[in-house]
DNA sequence: GCGCGCACTGAGAGCGCTCCTAGTCCATAC
DNA sequence: GTATGGACTAGGAGCGCTCTCAGTGCGCGC
């Protein structure tokens, strides 16, 4: 309303416009208490009239926060664009952090010198926290900095070998592994087969885990195959164990692409599903929906791991410890069994 | 080295430590003259012995500069996440601001939502400018809200109803089309058909005007057909094509993705390529290598456009007039003529 | 009528930088 | 010896917030 030619108003401008000090904006802007009705008001109006934003840098300046939060990804570009796992856990913790009024800021590194800039910008007071969804061990080699850098850090899912040292949300692999498992010796499935994700993610090694536990004697290496959660690794395993000539009745694939690729063998191979072999897998990603018959899968609520990742790592943030979340997962049944 | 118990390490800290005064430490720090030789070996050295790093909050503060650009995407999370063009911008953009100093923050904004969110973020002075890279008109309503906060754009493409406000780099869609029709004619294709892009992006438009103009007399309706730019798209427009049973010897795709969604549907039709048929597509995509035969094509060279993008957008943050560049495409001749 | 405490407000002191200006120092010119 | 100017430096004045704390005013109980 006044001589600020061009410049963008500050809080100083809506104080003598609203005709009280910047403390009192200051309050009515953080909604503190102990503001009167009738300034409260006064300060809004102002507000409105003089166009004020804040200006983040002043506010962060002053409170050594910046409101952002990194999504660091140490995934090859090519595979976050190709599993939509990664792009549902993006959106929803970009949605959840908007509910806590943050930004997300999604940080690639994939290749060395990606990782360098990355580290620099985390830990360069950029941002207040950090979201690591990086599945992959050597993805992690860097959690090392920014633990150091006092950062506070949530994984999605378990980050091999700083288990102890940073907070996580994961699904429950274990469970959902043996519910599934169990599901398929219930309808009489007995020579099951494992097609087990990357052994240097928690998701490939405890899906594993739980196969080996709950078949028992009944165990066999011959009866696993390794993949990279990718379709196509799904196919090539699945191509491998039709090779080693053992013979099953039931796949479980570490995950639902990997299934998929599999029922392109199968199908390839002439093998019935699930009449001659059932298939299961894990996630419930969308591609659950497209292969045929349907597939019946294990559900990972990302929703909620998100929620709660963003939860955990506001908590950290405001100086409560880190903490573990193990989410359930669900089993959905559809035609593969 | 003294007494910052706990705190990070300030400017001031590293001037104590080399002996010199505040603003010699700043001098060092951005590169400028008039700082002796010792002088700044002696902040060097406390520099790494302090450990010190700078604020960037209190930087901005001071410089009204942030270091970082918004890159702004108003297409829905699936059509970015499939179609590998923006993929390549959104990795090229990243690289060419690392080197100039800047970080991207990739920001979402597909449903009306993330919009209003988007433009508060962007306006709000968290970032000193955007790279705009929704192809779809309507992606571009809230141009006007950038364009009203005075913050620096540049677009990928020509930004329809923006033209004259809105600094842009494109690749050159007329004269790429103009090349490969030409070639096309030239083998002695005379009836081609044209699936075109959306007709609410530049691309989509710059191409379809181009084949009419080449065409001239020739040019008929009948021979146009439209898509999305999606695989599937491609397909449904050529079964559209087909349906018509208007002749063709040749087709022209606005772009790779929904060339190969044609050939999907010419071969299940047992129309031969490039024998009964030629197809020539648009971008140069990864998908044009994975057709049989591989796709002959018009390269747009993405990472020059975003080389560019992020002059002209640099430019501009100086204060510098916004530009406007093409950049000359490149025909890429393979198996489909 | 006085004191007390509650509700609210104002303003100074930072936050950690950069920018600017006045200044120092020293070699050279006269 | 003094003036001149180039090379370099110190430190004050912001940038626009938040935080803290000392006030102020007023109703209420005794």
């Amino acid at each position: 309303m006044t001589k600020l030619r061009g410049r963008r108003p500050t809080i100083d401008d809506v104080a003598t416009e609203a005709g009280v000090s910047r403390g009192t904006v200051s309050r009515v802007l953080n909604g503190s208490h102990w503001v009167s009705e009738t300034a409260r008001i006064q300060v809004e109006k102002a507000i409105k009239s003089t166009g004020y934003r804040i200006n983040p840098h002043a506010r962060s300046l002053a409170t050594s926060r910046t409101g952002s939060v990194g999504f660091l990804l140490t995934e090859s570009y090519e595979r976050f664009f190709s599993d939509p796992n990664f792009l549902h856990i993006l959106r929803s913790c970009a949605d959840a952090l908007a509910e806590h009024g943050m930004t997300l800021v999604l940080i690639m590194a994939d290749t060395l010198e990606e990782r360098r800039r990355a580290t620099e910008y985390l830990t360069g007071g950029h941002v207040d926290g950090a979201l690591v969804v990086s599945a992959h061990r050597d993805g992690q080699e860097f959690m090392a900095a920014l633990l150091e850098a006092r950062l506070p850090v949530i994984s999605a899912g378990i980050p091999l070998g700083f288990e102890e040292q940073v907070g996580y949300v994961t699904a429950d692999d274990d469970g959902g592994a043996r519910a599934i498992l169990e599901l398929l010796l219930a309808r009489g499935r007995t020579r099951i087969a494992h097609i087990a994700g990357p052994q240097d993610t928690s998701g490939g090694t405890g899906r594993l885990a739980a196969f080996r536990t709950v078949l028992g004697d009944d165990f066999s290496d011959e009866r696993v195959v390794y993949g990279d959660y990718s379709r196509e690794s799904g196919a090539r395993a699945m191509r491998e164990l039709l090779a080693r000539e053992v013979s099953f009745d039931a796949i479980f694939a570490g995950n639902d692409l990997m299934a998929a690729g599999a029922m392109d063998v199968l199908e390839e191979a002439g093998i019935q599903v699930p009449d001659d072999v059932a298939v299961v897998g894990f996630d419930d990603a969308p591609a659950a929906c497209e292969t045929v018959p349907q597939l019946t899968t294990v559900r990972q609520p990302f929703d909620r791991v998100s929620e709660e990742m963003v939860r955990l790592l506001v908590d950290e943030i405001n100086g409560r410890p880190a903490g573990r979340v193990v989410i359930p997962t669900e089993i959905v049944e559809r035609g593969t069994v």
